[in-house]
DNA sequence: AATAATATTGAATATTTATGCAAATATAGG
DNA sequence: CCTATATTTGCATAAATATTCAATATTATT
């Protein structure tokens, strides 16, 4: 188990090393790893970089790995939070229940890419929709069923 | 300046399509860009995404471009927490980092005193400017140079 | 233990990303 | 305007990274 031939003893090794050292490449972490005694081939390494959610960030004239921070968490819960969507030129508001607004529009931010689709600013229980133009709500709501089945539905 | 052809509101129209699709590789925002009239090879891509410190997050099987600084983002002083402005009509729509809107709306409203521009509202990571007339958005944005430097730049 | 189902890995390779270099474009100083 | 200096960009390619595939090892099930 806490044997240092284990795939989580290499990734708990993985983690220290970037951590405490500025490793750019894979190549390179392939040597350090190679100084504590583990050998490994860049594929794997590929692989345990991505299951340890590891980033590459641009720093200085280089990059460095670091380990990720957990932004993006898509909210779930379908339209049954969605009370109704009224539209008035390119304007859209949503009424969703308490506290449902937020997760809301966040998802259709992550989630429809429709270029009419300018923004959205959530309250609490309102979301306002910001069209490029009144005509394109129906294929922003097209794709935003993607994410949310039945959204479609609560339109007034 | 403000053309849709310069370098910097092709970085701004960068942030703004990876903080609101899943982009995965260089190519496909290429492609992206290409819809939104912005014509770039993917060589500048790389550069463009090295200098936002843009990093791609291992997410579910996949992965993701993603601002990577935006936990230390700076609100006094500079634009660096707004991402992206983007007009239509007499509405304008600022992305900005996460919590960042409510404190950048402020700033503006604090500052600004165009009486063409008639309000702003803020969500968390987006702001609604409400202008009187369309065609008050470059001497508004002027004025609002004077607090928050740069912001100009962020006009796609 | 034997078998089936899963997981892990390396080798080879496909895909993606970074960069050297020259051309083009902008910026500054006469 | 002209010339010099610095930026920005594309092209071609080097470098780095992800993935397919087959083999091996691990774990679960009977």
């Amino acid at each position: 188990m806490g044997d240092s031939k284990t795939r989580d003893s290499r990734l708990a090794a993985i983690s220290s090393i970037i951590s405490s050292n500025r490793i750019g490449s894979q190549e390179k972490l392939v040597r350090k790893l190679k100084e504590k005694g583990i050998e490994v081939t860049q594929a794997t390494l590929s692989r345990d970089l991505k299951a340890l959610q590891v980033v590459k960030v641009p720093v200085g004239d280089g990059y460095r790995y670091s380990i990720g921070h957990r932004h993006n968490i898509p909210a779930r819960g379908g339209a049954d939070g969605i009370i109704s969507i009224d539209a008035s030129g390119n304007l859209v508001v949503i009424k969703t229940g308490p506290g449902f607004a937020g997760a809301i529009a966040l998802t259709i931010d992550n989630n429809v890419t429709n270029r009419n689709l300018m923004g959205t600013i959530a309250g609490d229980d309102t979301i306002l929709m910001i069209l490029r133009k009144a005509s394109a709500l129906s294929e922003v709501l097209d794709e935003a069923e993607h994410c949310i089945p039945g959204i479609k539905n609560k339109l007034i």
